[in-house]
DNA sequence: TCAATTAGTCAGAAAAACATGACTATTAAA
DNA sequence: TTTAATAGTCATGTTTTTCTGACTAATTGA
C-alpha cells in the first residue's frame, strides 16, 4: 500500500469519494465485499447494467487498486476480481455509509 | 429528520455517495463544516469554479437537505447556507474519508 | 462441426454534467 | 446618478459519462 500525499490537497475527501463514484461502482464494490466477482455474473446480477460500463468500472477499480484481477488457468480458464488490501481498508467506511442510509434517508 | 427506507435498495451506500458527488460538492461541504457559507464567497474561495455550477450545487445540497438556506433580512440583506442536522450527521463519515485519504493514497 | 459461454473491445450515439457569457433585481456607496 | 456588489437565472456550447450494437477470441458441449 502506498503512502504519499493526496493530489486533491484542497479537499482530501474528494478523491476517495471519486473512487467510488460512477453509476455502477458502488454496486460492484458491495458485491465484491461478499467474495470474488466475475464479469458475466455482474452483468446478470446488476440489472440495467451493460458490458461496456461494467468493463470500464472493473478496469478503473483495478487501476485504483481496489480490486485485483486474477486469471485462473484451470480447465475452463476464467477471470475473477478480488478485493485488494486497499479495497478492504474501505470496508468500514462503506459499512458506515450503509448504516447512515439505513438510519436516515437523504433523498 | 426523516426516517424511511432508501430508494436505492440494492445498494444503500450508493445514494449517500451520490449526494456528495459532483465536481464541487465535496469542497462546498468541507467549507460549510467551518461555518455559514455564501454564494460569492464560495465563488472566490473555490478556484476554477463558476456561478452556474456553484448555484446548482448549492440548490442540490439544499434539496438533499444537507444545507439550509437562510435569508438574512438585515440592512444589506444577504443569504447564507448552513449545515442542517442531516448535514451534521455526515461529519463523522466525512472526517473518516479525510483521514483515510491522509493515510493512504488511492490514486 | 455448430452453437453457446466467457470475457471482453470498438465505434458511434445519446444523455448527463459542467462551463461561458449575457442578463436581471436589489441595495449601497461615491 | 453612475458604479459596484450580492445572488442569482437563462440560453447555449463543450466535455464527460454512459449506453447500444456489432464484433473478436478462446474454450466447451452436443
Amino acid at each position: 500500500m502506498e503512502f504519499k500525499t493526496a493530489s486533491t490537497d484542497g479537499c482530501p475527501a474528494e478523491h476517495l469519494l471519486k473512487t467510488l463514484s460512477g453509476k455502477w461502482k458502488p454496486q460492484i464494490f458491495r458485491i465484491a465485499l461478499e467474495g470474488p466477482i466475475r464479469f458475466n455474473l455482474l452483468l446478470r446480477q446488476i440489472e440495467g447494467s451493460n458490458k461496456q460500463s461494467i468493463s470500464v468500472a472493473l478496469r478503473e477499480l483495478e487501476e485504483q487498486e481496489l480490486l485485483e484481477k486474477v486469471i485462473i488457468k484451470q480447465k475452463p480458464l476464467h477471470i475473477e476480481y478480488n478485493l485488494s488490501e486497499k479495497g478492504k481498508s474501505l470496508i468500514p467506511i462503506f459499512r458506515q455509509l450503509e448504516f447512515l442510509s439505513h438510519e436516515q434517508v437523504l433523498n
